[in-house]
DNA sequence: CTGGGGAGGGGGCCC
DNA sequence: TGGGCCCCCTCCCCA
């Protein structure tokens, strides 16, 4: 019996001494591993650094080369430096309207003469030569930039703040530089720009976020995935095509109140190009205005992009704004790039237009400056949305903007308000950052920013964004009414056509004047009758 | 001012 | 979860 614990201690004094051995062994194989690891990894590191640099070079080399070329053909007034940013506003490239596929392009805006010269940036891919709208933030001189400032141009006012070159912003202060567009293909031309910008702002632009930059910015250029620029994949008519993940996903976002405007069809709606087999309908003014179409960052890859932005940043609980560490380019005295002096495309402004303006306006008053339009929202929760004393300028006149012709209607809705979001929103807008329960929904909801409108109309020339609309407008045509009135002989193509007829009935008025205590059957007469008499609204 | 026509945006429900 | 559909609310326009 003693022989055998005796024999049994052995055996677990043994077991436990090779127990040792092993751990050691497998620690000594690891961290021969690790540092092998952590060699190459450093390796590449300095690899990435060098080219990194090496590149930077270059095209400094080449910026300046072009300085030198241009500066003869310019006088160079006090004009501001600027900063471009040509990747902040991703395409909306859901329509490619006149667009052929395949083809991506950069030229200036239509009708922005202010880039230098006059000539769109093209870059052909295939056989023919397409446009593509280019979204630039431009950083006046911070003399020029006072608190609060705000550019109202009067319509054909040339200011060279707004104006769309590309200038080479060196890091000494040099004057700017003009490029010339039609040299540089997009893809180098979007990368210099910010590379330019990390070497005006210097550290503000980490190695990398310069190395995240170029990343994305590659993105600009289309890629065999897109199978919207490719006519040979395109759907058919009135079959919307299969979408994308062309929104955010993102969990646990506060509510947003941000809100699209209206009436973009009237803008967005342009001349039917009978060369666009996809029913997309898009206005190529506006497309210049906020619907740039460098595609492929308004599709997975900038949604994917995108998420790693939020992953890595943060967002302010207070909605002061979202913080992107490594992303954010800060520039102060960011003069607003607003497209308003020598664009304007009827009464009303598209959406794109609305959210393009004010979002950088509100950039540039919070000197924040980011590569997405979801960093020039300001993330905050439904309750500040309501213009507080504590918001600033930029914030405030964003709001009164995006906000003014839908809060109304959110809140009555609950579409924008706390009550509308008892259900997880985790689908966000990728322009607007509105929130929707479902991928469908905010891919429907994204076609009031891209003006993509998949749904036509077999018997007229109208499309539309939603397929329920289509079949709603198709009683126009075959005259169907399927609400007709119990207490009179009227029928109606619409359900609330019918509910706001029954008032005449009923004689309600639900809507009324605040000022005079008039009564209205229908909220536009309210809101006539105040615009006359009291001059509000 | 009233009433109707038609469209845009979005929520909810069902499969 | 995606897709489709229906419905609601709202708006603009026009007679």
């Amino acid at each position: 019996m003693a022989n055998c614990i005796v024999f049994h201690t052995q055996i677990a004094s043994i077991m436990e001494v090779l127990a040792n051995a092993a751990v050691a062994e497998i620690c000594k194989l690891v961290d021969d591993d690790y540092a092998v690891f952590r060699l190459e990894i450093t390796q590449s590191q300095k690899e990435n650094r060098a080219l990194r640099r090496k590149l930077q070079l270059q095209e400094l080399k080449v910026s300046r080369e072009r300085t030198e070329g241009t500066m003869r053909e310019r006088v160079l007034t006090s004009r501001p430096r600027s900063v471009k940013i040509l990747d902040r506003y991703r395409g909306m490239a859901r329509g490619e309207g006149p667009l052929t596929g395949g083809h991506r392009s950069f030229v200036r805006p239509a009708g922005h003469n202010t880039w230098r010269d006059d000539q769109p940036i093209t870059v052909e891919e295939g056989s023919g030569t397409s446009t593509q709208h280019v979204i630039v933030i431009e950083s006046a001189d911070i003399e020029a930039a006072g608190p609060g400032f705000k550019q109202e141009r009067s319509e054909g006012e040339e200011d060279p703040r707004h104006s769309r070159d590309i200038q080479t912003v060196a890091t000494g202060g040099a004057p700017a530089a003009p490029e010339d567009p039609t040299a540089s293909p997009a893809q180098p031309r979007t990368r210099r720009s910010i590379t330019e910008v990390s070497g005006m702002l210097n550290a503000v632009l980490k190695s990398e976020t310069d190395t995240k930059t170029l990343t994305v910015t590659q993105r600009l250029l289309p890629t065999g995935s897109d199978h919207r620029s490719d006519p040979e994949r395109l759907e058919p008519l009135g079959c919307p095509p299969a979408l994308g993940s062309e929104y955010l996903l993102y969990g646990n976002l506060s509510p947003r109140t941000i809100q699209s405007h209206r009436d973009s069809g009237d803008v967005l709606e342009t001349g039917n190009n009978p060369s666009c087999s996809y029913t997309t309908e898009m206005d190529p003014d506006n497309m210049a205005l906020g619907l740039e179409r460098q595609t492929d960052l308004s599709r997975g890859d900038w949604n994917r992009y995108s998420s790693s932005v939020y992953s890595e940043g943060c967002l302010d609980k207070k909605g002061e704004g979202l913080v992107v560490g490594e992303v954010t380019v800060k520039v102060e005295g960011d003069a607003p790039p607003t497209w308003n002096a020598d664009s304007h495309l009827g009464d009303g402004l598209s959406q794109g237009r609305d959210f393009l303006d004010y979002s950088e306006r509100l950039e540039t008053n919070t000197n924040v400056v980011t590569h997405s339009p979801l960093h020039a929202l300001r993330h905050h929760d439904p309750v500040s949305t309501s213009m507080g004393p504590s918001d600033s300028h930029g914030h405030v006149l964003f709001d009164q903007v995006l906000n003014s012709n839908n809060r109304a209607r959110a809140q009555t809705q609950g579409g924008g308000t706390t009550s509308g979001y008892s259900k997880e929103k985790r689908f966000l807008c990728m322009f607007c950052n509105k929130g929707f329960s479902c991928s469908q929904k905010v891919e429907r909801h994204q076609r009031v920013h891209t003006g993509e409108k998949p749904f036509s109309c077999t018997q007229c020339d109208m499309r539309f964004a939603q397929a329920g609309h289509l079949k709603r407008h198709q009683r126009v045509h075959t005259g169907e009414k399927p609400y007709n009135c119990t207490q009179c002989d009227m029928r109606f193509a619409q359900a609330g056509d019918l509910k706001r007829h029954q008032r005449v009935h009923t004689g309600e008025k639900p809507y009324s004047c605040p000022q005079c205590e008039k009564r209205f059957s229908e909220r536009s007469y309210l809101r006539i009758h105040q615009q006359k008499n009291h001059s509000t609204l």
